[in-house]
DNA sequence: TTATACTCCTACTTATAAGGTAGGAGTATA
DNA sequence: TATACTCCTACCTTATAAGTAGGAGTATAA
């Protein structure tokens, strides 16, 4: 329950190296390598995260990518939010879908609860806490 | 993300009828038509509830379901790992599988705490709780 | 004593999304 | 101008979720 899909997994290894390599461009092939990923997979991935702008990258040879940001600055809830999206544990939780009981579902304010105090862990955790041994 | 399932989904919707058709045996096919589900596939997340014993059932004419205690009795947390599985966010917080990159990852420790608090926000909250509009 | 209305069990089918590939265009470096 | 990268889109493959089918077993009540 609750489990991550491989899309948050390695994403979040690749940011992992990300910060344990904070002083360098770091080249995708060299992550695949390294934590046994996928090259052409993990490039979708890592796409999501340029585009939110977590990560920046320099084209070309030589080129790479490093953080945007120091990892204490990054929210674990973002980085899961871009890759896995929005927090929704139940229909009734969510922004986009309206829930086909709602007129005989009692558990939408439970479950709202549920959301937000997960929400609430998950975005006070930044990733320099999340990779902190 | 952290989405149920429709087991998950169902489930709950079959139990919070239970929960308010407290005082009476409550066939499938009326909580089916009632709630819009599919009957035989209700059949079978129903069968894992009975198996953990958070209901009881009566056979035959006349026959079905009931909580087989109060909804204050009965964890959420319970419910969902019966019908959804373990909670393990990732492979390292499961009992059952270990990480591929296990060596190279730092995220272990991290993830437990995260794990942990959403264990007690599952566990602590009740079906009646979670009913409670 | 038999029709009925249920639970209970297993196997099968179908739909959807996850996971992974392929191929190549664009770009900076040496 | 070869090389080593990022970046983009479309495609394929496979696993699992979701739902169906068919019927055996059991208690009730006409």
């Amino acid at each position: 329950m609750f489990g991550l899909s491989t899309k948050g997994d390695y994403g979040l290894s690749f940011l992992e190296y990300l910060t344990v390599n904070q002083n360098r461009l770091v080249s995708l092939s060299e992550v695949a390598e390294a934590k046994h990923l996928s090259l052409k997979y993990l490039e979708r991935l890592v796409g999501k995260l340029k585009t939110a702008k977590l990560i920046t990258s320099k084209e070309g040879s030589g080129g790479g990518y490093c953080l945007a940001k120091p990892a204490k600055q990054i929210r674990l809830l973002r980085v899961l939010e871009i890759l896995e999206g929005e927090l929704a544990p139940t229909i009734c939780t969510g922004d986009y879908k309206t829930c086909p009981r709602q007129k005989n579902c009692a558990m939408k304010k439970g479950w709202w609860g549920v959301r937000n105090k997960i929400y609430r862990i998950l975005s006070q955790l930044t990733l320099a806490d999340l990779f902190k041994k």
